[in-house]
DNA sequence: GTTAAACTAAACAGCA
DNA sequence: GTGCTGTTTAGTTTAA
């Protein structure tokens, strides 16, 4: 048994059926909503069909939601109002009159129907203020834009319950009858008759117990297909970088409110409008543990926050340092075994001495002795390009990293040298590439590091950089040298809020005025810098509620990787471009290493014709992707240390 | 195997 | 009494 609400439309049977007119408005569908009472979970319930969806006690309800009626629960469909109310157990009071009504057992609820329904009568003309029909959600809006979520555990609940009532429903099914009252349409009728109906299966009081409970104001749970494709990834930023960043961006001179800061991560990183809740709890923590965010002021029942700049900014610096120390580390390791490749004797088959690339190697010398030193040179300058390209890029750990850098050395070597036999040029060319036109090189270099990265990552099942997560609506990191000028990366974000086109200003807190010593960030202190950040395995599954309605994860931890550096994003969009055929590569071989030696033997081989198709201007178009961006930001790496570093990638991706 | 960082969850208390 | 806010503790996951 069911109470059905819409509009009535002439000539359109199907909402003949209708217990409840609720006007001729066009927002209201014409089978909007519909009140029945569910036996499993003992109490009322509404759910609303309406494309439109409705207010339920202020706070709107989309379509497909159902939810618990209690007592006096206002209701909201379209322009129209009304209130839902329960009877008491032996009467029932009108709410209006204050009289009492008898109650109503359920043989009285077929007749209560059928007056009402000989009875019925558009209600409208009840609309007060204009309630705006309900659109997509917003941040701004506190208390209007609160959209009822069921959580994955009630839903299914109500599902289950819904199937074990059906025969209860069906033996309730004699009662329904709704009546108006001026502007509040009284539900009472029908209710009462579903109450009587109630009772014939189950204790009513019990389920008024359970309807005595507040009803909470659930965050809807989207599903994946619900949520812009966009916004189904977790920001790559530690919550510490969320928080800075709202601060910077949404901030003011008086700092912000927790609420705010909440408000203003969702409008930046529209993720976490659409993820389960969860995350402000992290928030909190960071905001309390995070010395670089501090109370400004209270107002209310909390604090104004504001941002240290520079006690982040420190941060920041030490955990570049830590990061640059990473990927050096990671190219020494590289060094060393390019220079073990050096020393090795003749190899079996593919290498010759005669084809050593440095063939006037001085014997007497130590491990990289036997390089000449115009090509000791050679290696190294490949190596600090390298190094300094893999600064700007997302990264991976450090054995992954050295892979990447071993096999786009590797590459290089090769496509240069083909292209000197190419073109006829004798000896070690490199060494005269470098020499004459050092940002070639650089060029080669970068496209090799795509072709490496990608082969690499392929080879070992890691997510290629092309999982960029979804950039915030105003993009937090900005590789440009200055810091404040963050915006530029602005996008309109969808149907998501917008970006309050507050001052983009930087609010700070000296930390003078914040009597803050410069000392370095405690390990509880969250990240800071902003950077790239490598993909991770998710903590948690991804969905871990055994009810499976849930579609967006919760926000799973992320971890900082040390080798990244900035603007990931951009450079997850360079990185996801298709992958290209890739260079020169040897035979997969079960040992990494040795395929990387392999490659850097069949590279170094002047004679030996290794890449048959290696065509150098084909190579650079292939994986060149990045290159102008690279050569962009070299000035940034060499000239800003104070950059941000992100936060890592971790996304959770909604499947 | 250990440690650090970041994340997650939750208990708890104060307050409006 | 309730919900929000801020603090704190404990446990997990990942990378180094
Ligand atoms: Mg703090």
């Amino acid at each position: 048994m069911q109470i059905l609400l819409g509009r009535l439309v002439e000539g359109d049977t199907s909402t003949d059926s209708l217990d409840i007119h609720l006007g001729q408005q066009k927002a209201i569908s014409r089978r909007h909503a519909k009140i029945f009472y569910n036996f499993g979970n003992q109490r009322f319930e509404l759910s609303v069909v309406g494309r439109n969806g409705a207010f339920v006690d202020d706070m709107f309800v989309e379509n497909g939601v159902t939810l618990p009626l209690k007592d006096k629960t206002r209701i909201q469909i379209g322009e129209t109002r009304f209130m839902f109310i329960l009877p008491t157990d032996e009467t029932v009071t009108d709410s209006k009159n204050g009289k009492q009504i008898k109650p109503i057992n359920p043989s009285d609820a077929v007749s209560l129907k059928t007056s009402f329904s000989n009875n019925h009568a558009t209600s409208s003309g009840s609309s007060r203020e204009g309630s705006s029909t309900p659109q997509h959600p917003k941040v701004n809006d506190n208390k209007s834009s609160t959209v009822l979520k069921l959580g994955d555990d009630f839903v299914n609940e109500l599902r289950a319950n819904a199937e074990a009532s059906v025969v209860k429903r069906e033996e309730a099914a004699a009662a329904a009858a709704a009546a108006r009252n001026g502007n509040q349409v009284s539900l009472m009728d029908g209710v009462n008759a579903l109450s009587a109906a109630g009772r014939a299966q189950q204790s009513l009081q019990s389920a008024k117990d359970k309807l005595k409970k507040p009803l909470k104001a659930v965050k809807k749970v989207y599903k994946p297909e619900e949520i812009p494709e966009e916004y189904r990834t977790k920001p790559n930023f530690s919550y510490s970088t969320l928080i800075a960043e709202c601060l910077r961006q949404k901030g003011t001179e008086r700092g912000m409110s927790l609420s705010e800061i909440y408000k203003g991560i969702q409008e930046l990183y529209p993720y976490y409008y659409y993820c389960p809740d969860g995350w402000q709890s992290s928030v909190r923590h960071n905001l309390s543990l995070n010395k670089s965010f501090r109370k400004v002021c209270k107002e209310g029942k909390g604090w104004l926050w504001g941002l240290d700049e520079e006690y982040f900014a420190e941060k920041e610096r030490l955990k570049r340092k830590q990061i640059e120390l990473a990927n050096i580390k990671a190219t020494q390791h590289l060094q060393t075994l390019s220079q073990q490749f050096q020393q090795q004797p003749a190899r079996p088959e593919s290498y010759s001495s005669s084809t050593s690339p440095a063939p006037e190697s001085n014997s007497s010398e130590s491990s990289n002795s036997k390089l000449s030193g115009d090509t000791k040179k050679a290696l190294s300058y490949l190596q600090q390009e390298l190094i300094r390209l893999t600064k700007d890029r997302k990264m991976y750990d450090k054995e992954t990293t050295t892979q990447i850098l071993t096999q786009a050395l590797a590459m290089t070597i090769a496509q240069v040298n083909q292209a000197a036999k190419n073109a006829g040029i004798q000896g070690f060319p490199l060494v005269t590439l470098i020499d004459k036109n050092p940002a070639h090189i650089t060029k080669i270099l970068s496209a090799a590091l795509n072709a490496a990265t990608i082969q690499v990552t392929k080879k070992k099942g890691l997510p290629p950089p092309s999982n960029s997560p979804a950039p915030p609506v105003s993009k937090p990191v900005e590789p440009a040298p200055t810091r404040s000028n963050i915006q530029q990366f602005a996008r309109p974000s969808p149907p998501v809020p917008k970006p309050l086109a507050t001052s983009g200003s930087i609010k700070s807190i000296s930390s003078a005025q914040a009597g803050i010593a410069s000392t370095s960030p405690g390990p509880s202190s969250s990240s800071p810098i902003p950077s790239i950040r490598k993909p991770q395995y998710y903590g948690k599954p991804l969905s871990v509620a055994p009810s499976s309605s849930r579609s967006i994860n919760k926000p799973v931890q992320q971890k900082q990787s040390q080798y990244d550096n900035e603007s990931i994003q951009l450079q997850f969009q360079k990185f996801s471009q298709p992958t290209p055929p890739v260079a020169p590569v040897a035979k997969p071989k079960s040992d990494l290493e040795d395929l990387d030696m392999k490659l850097m033997l069949d590279s170094m081989d002047h004679d030996k014709d290794t890449s048959k198709e290696l065509d150098l201007d084909k190579f650079l178009a292939q994986h060149s992707g990045e290159v102008e961006l690279d050569s962009k930001k070299r000035p940034l790496d060499s000239s800003d240390s104070t950059k941000d570093q992100e936060p890592d990638p971790k996304s959770s991706k909604i499947e």
